[in-house]
DNA sequence: CTTACGATCATCT
DNA sequence: GATGATCGTAAGC
């Protein structure tokens, strides 16, 4: 099975503490490590940004509870929330000052480790494989043990980049929230065939 | 191709 | 007691 090599380093605090928004563009194109006996690598193809007391769609509209506090916490924290009693969803803690933010991780592109990824799925497919956040965390055996791990540290997940450009992206509005539809705060690759649908 | 719905539970009201 | 940053399946067109 042919891997891709690739030079990777860690992104530093310095990219996490910044508008969510700004961080959550940029995190496209940048890769998911997950290592579990072996890398498990995605490149993320689609977010969405959540903010603070101003964003009615967030966890954090109404304020610190047990289930959000990451949110609020350093960022370049993971915070995984288990939701509809079926998935995990990750996201990533990113805001530049005393207001939350977190960056929902919606699709991947599958790059390392796709075989075993198949299996945690018990999917032989490889473009539905991580094209929805439930599905991404299962592909990458993510769940609420994950909740509030420092990406910048933690040897079993973190987000890396190879320094490639910039890549080219569209917005839209956010997928499957009732409260705060307006804004476009969804970040998809153009031409990633990875995206999730709706 | 599209739409509809049940699963299933932590969190919040 | 209701809801939800979802998904897979089934049924309809």
């Amino acid at each position: 099975m042919p891997e891709i090599s690739l030079r990777l380093k860690r992104m530093g605090k310095e990219f996490y503490s910044r508008p969510t928004a700004i961080v959550a563009r940029e995190l496209l194109g940048k890769y998911i490590v997950r290592y579990d006996k072996i890398n498990l690598i995605g490149r993320i193809v689609e977010v969405e940004a959540y903010g603070g007391s101003d964003d009615p769609a967030s966890h954090a509209a109404r304020g610190k509870t047990r289930r959000n506090e990451v949110m609020f916490n350093k960022p370049g924290s993971a915070y995984v929330y288990f939701i509809y009693g079926n998935h995990y969803c990750l996201n990533v803690v990113a805001h530049g000052g005393s207001s939350p933010g977190a960056i929902l991780i919606r699709a991947l592109e599958p790059i390392s480790g796709i075989e075993q990824m198949k299996k945690n799925r018990n999917l032989d497919d490889d473009l539905h494989l991580t094209s929805g956040p439930g599905r991404l965390t299962k592909a990458m055996n993510i769940d609420k043990v994950f909740n509030g791990v420092d990406l910048i540290r933690d040897k079993t997940l973190s987000i890396q980049t190879t320094d490639e450009a910039d890549v080219k992206f569209e917005t839209s509005k956010r997928i499957g929230i009732r409260k705060g539809i307006d804004r476009e705060w969804r970040f998809i690759a153009m031409d990633s065939r990875f995206v999730s649908r709706r």
